[in-house]
DNA sequence: CTTTGTCACTTGCTATTCGCAAGTGACGTG
DNA sequence: CACGTCACTTGCGAATAGCAAGTGACAAAG
């Protein structure tokens, strides 16, 4: 019998109950805000799309974000074609709610951190 | 000759112009943002009491997110005793503009992850 | 003045994750 | 049927995480 291997994923769920904590336990590492980023002011919804982001997330990185996000209801993924077919991923209400904590890391990006691009006012104001 | 191995620290700095990018370039990860919850919210200034944080943090990254922090001048150190001699971590101008960020995340989490803890709501409210 | 204790880290070592590159399989086109 | 594209997988060396034990500075106890 092979002893089954301790699973500990990116974030070993339920540290504590910080909300703070929790939070990135689901988001709290280098790419998985990226993807929501391009999800979110982007437009993107292709897997191969995110790929050509300029912080060149590698592709395995990406397939294995792309799970997590659906697995914790993120974002939600499902076929818009056939022949072949083709899915999309797409933000869930739950992950356009990360809209304000995005909003906030980019002004505070564009007051501390020069060389950072501010983005068209339209885009950061308010969520619809 | 050994070949210098190439340093990449915890995220390769410059990876895009982006903000967010950027701001996850510095607390992107699973343990910093919660080092400056404990000194925005927790009132903690000692090594020791971070590491009395219920999600235990292990005290040579702990070691690492504080030298790494106050590299980047989100965090400053200074003496507060001696005999022995003592320090003290502080968050900086730029460590407590990362207020919004962190009450936004907490507003995200107590809104879609159940069992996490709603804080105060003064504590929440707004930075002085 | 030797022992014991505390604090703030540091070091050693193994398990896990990252990330580059190459591979795979399902189509579609020529 | 050869070739190309897209969307992932897989292999594997390198980097990071995290547990546990060690270190050095100093204080108080005996």
């Amino acid at each position: 019998m092979k002893p089954r291997k301790k699973k500990r994923r990116l974030a070993a769920l339920d540290r504590s109950t910080c909300p703070i904590a929790n939070t990135l336990d689901l988001v709290g590492d280098k790419w998985t805000l990226l993807v929501i980023r391009d999800l979110m002011f982007m437009g993107k919804r292709l897997y191969g799309e995110f790929l050509l982001s300029p912080e060149g997330i590698p592709s395995n990185i990406l397939a294995d974000r792309l799970k997590r996000l659906e697995e914790t209801g993120l974002v939600s993924k499902k076929p818009y074609q056939k022949n072949p077919i083709r899915h999309e991923y797409r933000l869930t209400p739950k992950g356009t709610d990360l809209f304000p904590v995005l909003r906030e890391m980019i002004f505070w990006a564009n007051k501390h951190i020069p060389g950072t691009v501010v983005p068209p006012p339209g885009l950061v104001k308010r969520k619809p």
